[in-house]
DNA sequence: CTGAAAGCGCTTACAG
DNA sequence: CTGAAAGCGCTTACAG
């Protein structure tokens, strides 16, 4: 079971290894080759069961036609998704991708981008977590192409594709004050991350645009590595002592955040929307059939792979253009559900 | 920023490539190169950033250490949460990943082998769709090593990683009839993988043993790619008219079903567990923080994962062995949340 | 219109 | 102990 080389169609056929190469990479008509001998050698290529080695032709020609994508949390259904969008896309214009999930750890991208480097990827697209910013500056030093999905670091020019969060959050917290709400918290992430600052910016913006002070001990900031007791002591402590009524609403900014927030909500006998009402950025399927059907900030997921492929491909086929970098800011929708009652 | 290739390093430093590849390869000791040239090759190594290109070494060696993942549902987290095992099991053996969503269609994990097949992959982890038994036969055919993950076809030899689908039912059906429920419907998708089969064998089993006749209108049998009107349908005609009272239980084959199943049951104003009890399969988060927890058939992921990557590697390690294919049987646990009441 | 030859960046017998 | 050379499977100027 030998794989079958260019030189075997050759030595078959008794021509030369260059005219078989043309041949199969469409360029017989281009090099006006017989059509006689362009059929026989398509002929023989199908018998023989060709399968071009990709891995030679990458040495050979310096592009790999394989992108490399890392991305922050696998077990997110968030980058699951987008990670097949982006797949998808990618196969469309004949690109393979390598697919790695740095689960918000630095250390992890860092050896994944030199993994994707040694394995000559011809580009990335990442969203890179916190205190990756040397291993972003360093590609782009290296004019490697390469765009930035979900967040990205402002002080570093790049391509990225992101959401409007500073809108997104600011529209999900006035759904929440145009339905009565008015002691809205906020549990979110380390605020290292650009896209979490926002989305906290964005609350408080309505907030203010609304006339209710900020209250910081309603902004509750959760380590990256959370787990659900982190999210249950910071709950406990919004909500306070029994009948205390603390607040009455809450933006979670992650849907990691919000799962584990529902489930502890739920346990310490709150009533979803009655005692508190909520809205979460991203949506899995977990809140289309949770206790009180959750009202979410929905991003578009296509959109944004599809967009990521269609600019990083333009990038790799065009490495001469003096690197101008781009920004494209999509927008999300809200989809109202029950979980902040009517 | 030209990347620093090999005889870059041996130019550097007046000496051979041969002795640089060795001394970077960690074969210094055994070539007895001098302490001090060694020191001298890493430095320089270092100082340009020296990153082997594995393309080059995968054409000379004709292995990659890449495997090919091919699952069969991204958007599912039952397969997210797989494949990073996979990838992280593959990485502490210095292999790489790369990752396709077949989404079960049989077209498109046939261009995604093919595509790994070029790409040169040393071997393959696969959860192969209905109808891809010539895929797969072809794989063994060309000795090249795969394991087969979640399903498999008994018609073929092969390695593989299954759970003890038969078992897992049987229990989850006997944990509903312990509870004292009788009218134990199932639902499932297209009887073509063994999987599902087992799980409704499992399911017929335990209801024979209960001396429970098995009523084959309570089986319902959807096509692979329902979307959740599919299910709706499904349920509406197991429930029956209002007060009819036709099923008290449902035993869901796969998560993808029960969430869709749970939207539908709550939709139709029914209750879990009092009007309907509720099994499933897999371990979504949706199922922690759903109307009533599900109790689920939790399948062990890092198990699953980790024994796939060590047998492939096996197999890739040892290709002169003669093939005996080998197959792993896991067990299930049966989490008890509130879906079947008590 | 077609072929001989070089070379991508490695590894590895072989020779000394 | 170290180096020159071949070769993995392609592509692509170059020559005729």
């Amino acid at each position: 079971m030998k794989k079958t080389s260019l030189s075997d169609i050759a030595k078959h056929l008794g021509v030369s290894k260059t005219l078989v190469s043309f041949v199969l990479n469409g360029k017989g008509k281009e090099f006006r080759i017989s059509e006689d001998i362009c059929n026989k050698v398509l002929e023989v290529a199908k018998e023989l069961n060709y399968q071009p080695n990709r891995i030679a032709q990458g040495l050979r020609t310096g592009r790999t036609n394989t992108i490399g994508l890392i991305i922050a949390d696998i077990a997110n259904q968030f980058f699951g998704i987008l990670g097949r969008e982006i797949e998808q896309e990618a196969a469309r214009y004949g690109y393979r991708v390598i697919f790695c999930s740095s689960d918000e750890n630095p250390e992890k991208s860092k050896q994944q981008i030199a993994m994707l480097q040694q394995s000559q990827v011809d580009g990335y697209i990442i969203s890179p977590p916190k205190n990756s910013e040397e291993q972003i500056r360093s590609l782009a030093r290296g004019h490697v192409p390469f765009v930035l999905i979900d967040r990205y670091f402002p002080e570093i020019e790049s391509n990225h594709i992101v959401v409007d969060n500073f809108d997104a959050a600011y529209r999900a917290t006035n759904h929440l004050l145009s339905l009565g709400r008015k002691k809205i918290a906020n549990i979110t992430v380390n605020l290292d991350l650009i896209n979490m600052v926002q989305r906290t910016e964005g609350y408080r913006q309505a907030l203010r645009d609304a006339s209710i002070q900020v209250d910081e001990n309603l902004i509750k900031v959760l380590p990256f590595s959370h787990d659900n007791k982190d999210v249950a002591r910071a709950i406990k402590e919004l909500v306070g002592k029994p009948g205390q009524k603390k607040i009455d609403a809450i933006l979670f900014s992650t849907s990691k955040l919000g799962i584990n927030g529902i489930e502890c909500i739920s346990s310490l006998g709150l009533k979803i929307p009655d005692d508190i009402a909520i809205v979460s950025f991203d949506n899995p399927d977990a809140y289309k059939i949770c206790i009180s059907p959750v009202t979410v900030v929905n991003q578009p997921l296509k959109e944004i792979g599809k967009t990521a492929v269609q600019m990083l491909l333009n990038e790799i086929k065009h490495p001469d253009v003096p690197s101008k970098f781009q920004e494209v800011i999509l927008k999300t929708d809200l989809i109202i559900r029950k979980s902040c009652g009517s």
